[in-house]
DNA sequence: TATAGCTTTGCAACCGGTTGCAAAAAGTTA
DNA sequence: TAACTTTTTGCAACCGGTTGCAAAGCTATA
């Protein structure tokens, strides 16, 4: 049914050695073949088989791009990148949704029968041993978004966490807010414990003023909201809030504003993130922008440098976090 | 490197045919064969290379999902349930990103040479050429949330997008509003189109006002904001929107509310969709929800079903849409 | 125990390509 | 024009599997 290499070949009357070279740059032909192979293939509508073609230069282009975080709206925005960067490399995602049902095992061998160059593992919730398992199994591997380490098991990009920490401590410092306090993604996502880590050792630094601790069950807007309502039922809220991301900081917003409180007049926040919907009018939220770019064209050059040349140790890259100002702090005293 | 049949067969003492059919359902092995053959095999840690598989059986159970919307927030729900779908049935999901430097054609080209068993299109936007591009080289394909047709070159599955319309004209008049207005997604989008026809032959039919027309540049929310601000300044507002999307609503909604005007008291608002952050509580959309969950199963049915049978003439399919009742109607009078 | 019938096994060709090697062709130089 | 290089080409083996076919092995029956 599809046309092969043979047919070329007998159209063109030359060997299936003499087209495969034609589609194969840096092999040696001649101009004369050449013109010949392609315009039989042309007229064949002749296009190579990539897969027949991986098994003998063990290359398929393909790339795992896995991942659990299908909820958070950032996500997407990651996708769409990690899909562009990918293509414009001429890798193509095979994307992996792990879920209850899909576990990170059946990934890793699911993943070597389609013989991948490497994996992304795009993930901030994922525990480092998810990675370490592609990397064993001699898979290049970048666990993209991946909690930072000293001394990494395998590759990781992603942000400084304690620095965000720090600035989100600066800055609400600098506004000049007395009574703060920290709301978290959930306590066991080791981002929300470095933020907290990075938050409290800078307060501590300046003689700021010890923060109230709590923490949301999940990365996602009803459980901002959930915990905000909690907290503005059954606390004295604190003037303003360092939320662990922005979806959880939209939540935490419309709980304030259901309340009959004001942002900022009453209560302060800032998230983190930067996503795009936090930018939108009615949300409009002050928050530290991740890198997303960066990281994603980070995690990319590590993959491709991966593919050249193989097994280096294992590194963790940190990219820097910013500020972002919009409105929901009040300005500077 | 990567272990492979023959090593199994060597350490096992037998042949690569017994090796190759203990690994392929259906094939005759004995008990004992069977039993050796597993041993060596675990031993050796061995996974059958699928895509040399697929060479003879012609079958690489990857499927194209291609998309060109990567920045309305729903993809990311679509996404997260195209992905699991599949898994779910052994197939998986090759991502391709259409783009300014992404084009249709070479997608196409693409996806021949992996040899993909089928192909998704998700996207309300594509032209319908695209699929049909693909039934035209013999891949088995669907388009889904694709526009309806009564005479599809390629599969489709989708909303009925004029029923969609005369749902959003039905509620509007049972609630008593007068003044009505379409504020439809890029002109040019047939969805758009489709969608406004059945809201016109509504209100012609249940003897209805005229509504005012006016389309956004794109279904965005930028785009919805930029409209309604314009409409606001420019023009009386009318007493309720029916909207493209969600994603415009929520445009709109925000520069309502920033002109000083109250939804639903001064202006309602109704829109399509009923993506998640519709339901969030400063959001509160009343909306028309596309049946997502059942378009998806039915877009993979119908593309499992083509890999067994292919080539029926192509059908289009039209899924029912429901109202969702929130906050941005008045009451019924 | 011979014979028929069914199951299991290995051989070898094939899927659609790539590539090392040596022969053939073309190009250089004297 | 001969001798020597360099480039181009085809042969054949290989990548990691599958599968039709016939031989071998088993079981059942007479």
């Amino acid at each position: 049914m599809a046309i092969t290499l043979n047919d070329v070949a007998q159209r063109a009357g030359v060997s299936r050695s003499a087209v495969s070279r034609t589609f194969t740059d840096g092999a040696s032909v001649s101009k004369v073949m050449r013109q010949k192979v392609e315009d039989a293939a042309i007229e064949l509508g002749y296009t190579p088989n990539f897969l027949a073609r991986s098994l003998t230069t063990r290359s398929t282009k393909l790339i795992g791009l896995v991942s659990d975080n299908f909820h958070n709206p950032i996500f997407l925005e990651v996708f769409d990148q990690f899909t562009r960067g990918l293509q414009d490399r001429g890798l193509r995602p095979l994307l992996v949704n792990l879920s209850e049902t899909y576990q990170a095992s059946s990934s890793l061998r699911m993943l070597q029968q389609y013989s991948v160059d490497g994996v992304i593992v795009a993930s901030s919730t994922l525990p480092p041993e998810v990675s370490e398992a592609f990397r064993s199994a001699g898979i290049p591997v970048v666990n993209s978004f991946g909690r930072f380490s000293l001394a990494p098991k395998a590759d990781v990009v992603g942000i400084d966490d304690e620095a965000c920490g720090q600035i989100a401590a600066e800055t609400l410092l600098a506004r000049g807010y007395k009574r703060l306090a920290f709301l978290g993604g959930p306590q066991a996502a080791t981002s929300t414990q470095s933020r907290l880590r990075g938050f409290l050792s800078e307060l501590q630094r300046a003689g700021g003023p010890t923060p109230d601790i709590t923490f949301a069950e999940a990365y996602s807007f009803e459980a901002g909201r959930a915990e905000m309502q909690r907290l503005l039922r059954e606390t004295t809220p604190a003037e303003a809030y360092f939320c662990g991301d922005d979806v959880l900081s939209i939540g935490a917003l419309s709980a304030i504003r259901d309340h009959g409180l004001r942002v900022p007049e009453d209560i302060g926040l800032i998230g983190v993130n930067d996503m795009q919907m936090s930018g939108w009018q009615n949300i409009n939220l002050t928050t530290i922008a991740q890198p997303f770019a960066e990281i994603i064209q980070t995690s990319i050059d590590v993959i491709v440098d991966m593919l050249h040349a193989p097994k280096q140790p294992a590194q963790a890259r940190r990219l820097p976090c910013r500020l972002v100002e919009r409105g929901t702090l009040r300005a500077r005293p």
